[in-house]
DNA sequence: CGGTTCCTGACAGGAAGCTGAACAAAAAAC
DNA sequence: GTTTTTTGTTCAGCTTCCTGTCAGGAACCG
């Protein structure tokens, strides 16, 4: 999922934006309403994390305006919990869910996922090359429809094409996917992981660019 | 909505009663855990309104046994301030929210609304892998129709796959859900638990993928 | 054709994972 | 308060299969 988190408190936000990126969820953190407004105009998100106190105004407001434009993505309030006024006008005007700080950090994994299971129906920003389904923050992969399990190193190669498409990726890059920095390899490991891609993905996934390195079908 | 309320307390039971009747509901109210069993099993309600301290046993009793029926109305619990471990385990028994006396009536309310809200149009949760049934809201677990039951670390882990279902869950977040964050574990735990989920609940629920994690079959 | 680059099956060795059993700790029953 | 039962953790030996290497052959290019 595509969360907004709309929160000013370093600390906290810092903390909540960790844990919801271990959960495989990408993130974007603003610290004030006017900037997250922009983000909103701009990009899809699938749910929005907002603390009520802002240093530009009322969270409030921003979900009023959100909701005013018709816009229903889920939001779940953040308060402290002397706000229950605000905790309730947010309810009415729409919110989801809220939470009050200070919140346990499952107890938010939890509500962001009850949320996303609620409008799951759009999954995960997946990345397609003809049969292939490449799911890059949950880790799967699926060809004609199965699952396809590959091994730790066959991920980081894939992982290494998928932050460079349309580009050619050269065999030293993708060597330094393979092993941490300075580890000494002397064989074709790099081709023979391309060999086992391959064979897992379909031949046509992965082209071979002579002399330079490799580049995936898109 | 059809409400039952549990309370002892003559005052705040009258208090809750009238506010949530002025909120348009309907308000049937008990003072003992007997009658209150008798009105469910008569009557078909939305939500429950519990107190955990009541004259005839525990409210916790009353929402294991509505559990244990296979029963996924909403609870709300109701706890004095000191009572926190009930709370927890009320959470843990599948409680869905709670209130700490003295609370605002508002925020009655507005509980009332986020779980009326949260339950519409998804009646019953239930995750189902081949002979496996799985009930998150109320923590049961059938295979091929028989009632399993999960010890609570068995179920921690078993909810975290839940929490990221089609995703390879990596060891560490499974060792998360296991322990507090932060006490490090030198030890194959999580294995051991893999196993023994395994041995309830079939062998190819969850899946091994080697050197990244595990992923629930589905 | 000759030289170079790339592909891929096979294989040994070892790392990762599995699980029965033993022990410790906690909870429940008495 | 003591015993019994359940639950949680650790360990060791076993199994699985990942991984790096190599070698023979295929593809490419001048």
């Amino acid at each position: 999922m595509r969360i907004l988190l709309v929160e000013d408190e370093p600390n906290l936000g810092e903390a909540v934006r960790e844990h919801i990126v271990a959960d495989s969820h990408a993130v974007d953190w603003f610290k004030r309403i006017d900037e997250a407004e922009d983000a909103l105009a701009t990009t899809s998100y699938e749910l929005v994390l907002l603390d009520l106190h802002l240093p530009d105004g009322r969270g409030l407001d921003l979900l009023k305006r959100l909701r005013g434009n018709n816009d229903t993505t889920p939001v779940i309030i953040i308060t402290a919990r002397d706000q229950i006024s605000d905790r309730i006008e947010g309810l009415n005007e729409g919110a989801d869910d809220y939470l009050v700080k200070p919140f346990n950090l499952d107890e938010l994994s939890a509500r962001v996922q009850a949320v996303a299971r609620r409008y799951s129906g759009h999954p995960n920003p997946l990345f397609k090359v003809g049969q292939v389904e490449i799911n890059q923050a949950s880790h799967v992969v699926r060809v004609g429809g199965k699952t396809v399990d590959l091994t730790s190193r066959e991920w980081a190669l894939l992982d290494q094409f998928l932050r460079h498409t349309q580009a050619v990726v050269s065999k030293s890059q993708l060597e330094d996917a393979l092993y941490a920095f300075g580890s000494e390899v002397e064989s074709n490991t790099v081709e023979v992981y391309i060999s086992r891609l391959r064979k897992k993905l379909g031949r046509d996934i992965i082209q071979t660019v002579r002399g330079i390195g490799y580049r995936l079908e898109g």
